[in-house]
This record gives C-alpha cells, structure tokens and sequence, in this order.
DNA sequence: CCTTTTTCAGCACGAACGTTCGTGCTTGGA
DNA sequence: TCCAAGCACGAACGTTCGTGCTGAAAAAGG
C-alpha cells in the first residue's frame, strides 16, 4: 500500500478559519465553495476531508471547542479552586470575547443562536458544550463555596446562570454597537453579584473594581 | 387608476408567518421560495410585495416590532412608572419568551445574534430596535429612582444591562435545553436585582418571589 | 358594455449551493 | 525502479437561491 496521508496541518488549518468565517455568518452561512476559494484550494479538495457539510460543521465545533479551552478554561484552571479561580474564569471569557480570538465575538454565542431551534446534531453538539461550560462556572462557585468563600445558601446554578448572563450579554452589545463599555458593564455586575454572595467582601478578588459612571459616549 | 390595492391583510399575514420563520431560521433562512410555498402563493407574486429580498427581511423586523410593542411594551405602559412598570417590563419580556410567541422564542434575539457581525441595512435597523429597548429599561428604572423607589447611586444603564441579560440568557438557555427553569433562574435574578437597589425591600413589587431550588430535573 | 390598470401565476435566467466523478500527480513500500 | 494507494483538482451533477419577464384573470372607471 502507499499514497499520502492527509495533512493534518491543513485540515487544522481550515478549521480555524472556518471558525473564523463562521463566528461571523454562523456555521450556515460557513460554505464549502467561499471557505475553498479563501483558502485557495478547490472545492472538492477541502470537501474530500470531511465528507459532508454536516461533518465540517462538527469538525468546526471541535476546533473551536479547542480554542476555548486554551484561551478560557485553562488560565482558569491554572489558578486554586475559589473565589479567584472563579473570577479568572469570568474574565478569561469576557478577554476572549474582547480580544475577538474569533473576529465574530464568541463562536458559541452565533452557533447556540442560530441552532438552539433547529434539530440535529449541529445542535445536539452545540447544546452539550453550553451544558460543559454551564457546570464548569457551576463547580467553580461550588468550590468556592465549599471553601468558605461564598455563603452558604450561595446556590451554584443560579449563580451560574447569573455570570453567565451577564458575559454573553457583554458580547452581544458589544458586536451589535461597537461599544468595549458593555465590558466593563459585566465586570461591574459579575464583581458586584460576587460580593454580593462573598463572606469576606474585603477578599482581595473583589477589590479590583472601578465602576465606570457613563465614561465613554456612544460611539 | 383602477385595479385592487396590494391587499394588505394578506401582507400582514405573510410578514407574520415570515417573522415565525425567521425566529427559528433566521432571517437569511428565510427563503422566498419556502415562505411562498409554506402560504400556497406563488414565488413571484410573493416577491411583489416586497421587491428584493431585503426588503423582506427589513419588512420583516418591523411586523416583529408591531407585535413586540404589542406583547411586551404596551402592558408595561399600562402600568404607572415606578418599581412596578419597571418589574412589569421585565416579566412582560419573559412571558413574551415563554409563550412562545415567535416559535424560535425572542425573534429580535436570533436575528441579532445573526447580523450582529454583518454589515448592512439589516443590521443597522436590528441594532436600532436594540438601543431602544434598552433606553426604554433604562428610563423605566430612571423613573423608579426618581420616584424614591431605587437608590440615588443606581446607574440606570447598568442595572438595564444586569436586567436585560437575565432576560435574554433566559430565552437562549431554555431554547438550548429545553429548560423552563431558566426562566425561573431570570426572575429570581431580576427580583435579587432589584431588591439589593430597593429604597423599600418591603415593596410588594418584591414580594412575589419564591426562589425555586433545583426544583425541576434536566430533560 | 368596454377600457384601463393592477395583481399574480408560470416560466426562465444566472449564480451559488452541496455533492459526485474521473483524471493526473505525488508518494511510500516492494 | 516500478507499482499502486490516495489526495487534489476541474468539471459537472441536480437543486435552490433571488430576481426579472410575460400573459391571463380580475377589479375599477367610463
């Protein structure tokens, strides 16, 4: 037997620029022909790595997937279990956000909204990452909590869901009006929810806060 | 001139069915050919209506924002500004989610998601219904305050950011995962919100809240 | 009644879509 | 050195997209 593998570099290659395209115009609007041409490459060349459009668009997920875990999840994890590492892990996400890893803002944030109503795997996979992420944040404030940092009626998923609102929310204003201040807006509210729920609000995590009042104009 | 005039009722009931489309698919899902087939009509007698394609999405978004007003900010203004309004705004919002009102849940939530990233006519009127809802949360909780009914220090536009996120993340999370509870979680978020801004915790606009723990299983 | 005006269905167009096919060219193993 | 496996390519498939054109039915004005 012989013949040439298929180069991995370049298959890595594409998926990273399909994330990119697809952060903007969602993974529907991701096409194999203007993905190709991009990349100067035939069509039929980059289908022949996955099969299908279906199959590229999970092999993008995945991709993106990776990107998340090195530019989010892991400075979390370098920090201790508690209130640190749980603020790390809020700012991670909204400094990925804001740094535009992805030019469309947060690849999950296009492809949860543009798949969270139609059925498939596309959506299967989608839903099941946002679940992933939903129980990291979670175990991190339980951690926390369980560290004595965070009360303890502090309950874990709705603190949760409350972070979580508040990064999302971040990216969405920010993309739709080109305005950065709806990031300092979250930092402001995650500190504050934070100290809200914290034992010791003089913990050296909650003090970093400088609350802008109406800083910069509406660009 | 004679002839009969474009008949508008079937207009209004085309840009209806479009918007219920759109809240699934988004507004680039939305084709002319699917959308004239799903009412039985002609692909070219459709496209009369409308004369390009973006003027159908453009259509569109302002048949969603009749129905928007009608659901969600015409209650709030039957109530007199203050606490109240402002608490009616934000239950009106989650209720309009819930029920479903637009099949894929908020429309204005997919099809910002979907253009926030894409230059163009669309784009612009979505980001311009966006800062308007937000003025109209932000000025209801100006009101309050005004009223004595929330702390002098409160920043309307922070809090409406905070309110507005626990809103949106609700319709997105109980899409995804078809997850009622998520709208439980926003309604105790908003009622935490608004109580720790509160002159008066005792107000009976924040009274109504029985936070649910981990009531119902993940389906 | 007839004429005028407008609506709408049918058809066709070019472009782009995802996908398939056949053909060289590259390459690793015999 | 030669073979054969298999990838990349161009061309073409059938379908659907948005968009024009045309002709017939229908309503309004005289």
């Amino acid at each position: 037997m012989a013949g040439r593998p298929r180069d991995e570099r370049a298959r890595k290659a594409i998926l990273r620029r399909a994330a990119d395209i697809a952060s903007k115009d969602g993974l529907e609007g991701l096409s194999i022909g203007r993905l190709a041409a991009d990349l100067g490459v035939s069509k039929s060349g980059l289908f022949g790595y996955f099969g299908s459009k279906e199959e590229l668009q999970l092999a993008t997920i995945r991709a993106a997937t990776a990107v998340y875990l090195g530019e989010v999840v892991q400075p979390a994890l370098a920090v201790p279990p508690g209130l640190g590492r749980l603020w790390q892990l809020c700012d991670s996400w909204l400094s990925y956000s804001e740094r535009r890893v992805f030019p469309g803002g947060c690849f999950f944030f296009t492809v949860t909204a543009e798949f969270d109503a139609r059925p498939g795997r596309v959506r299967d996979t989608v839903a099941a990452a946002g679940l992933e992420w939903n129980r990291l944040v979670a175990s991190a404030v339980g951690d926390a909590r369980r560290l004595g940092e965070l009360t303890e009626d502090t309950e874990p998923d709705q603190l949760a869901f409350e972070l979580i609102a508040f990064m999302e929310t971040a990216n969405a204003v920010s993309l739709l009006h080109d305005d950065p201040v709806a990031y300092q807006r979250a930092r402001n509210a995650i500190q504050r929810c934070l100290r809200a729920s914290a034992t010791d609000t003089g913990s050296p995590v909650l003090r970093r806060l400088r609350p802008v009042r109406e800083s910069g104009p509406r660009p």
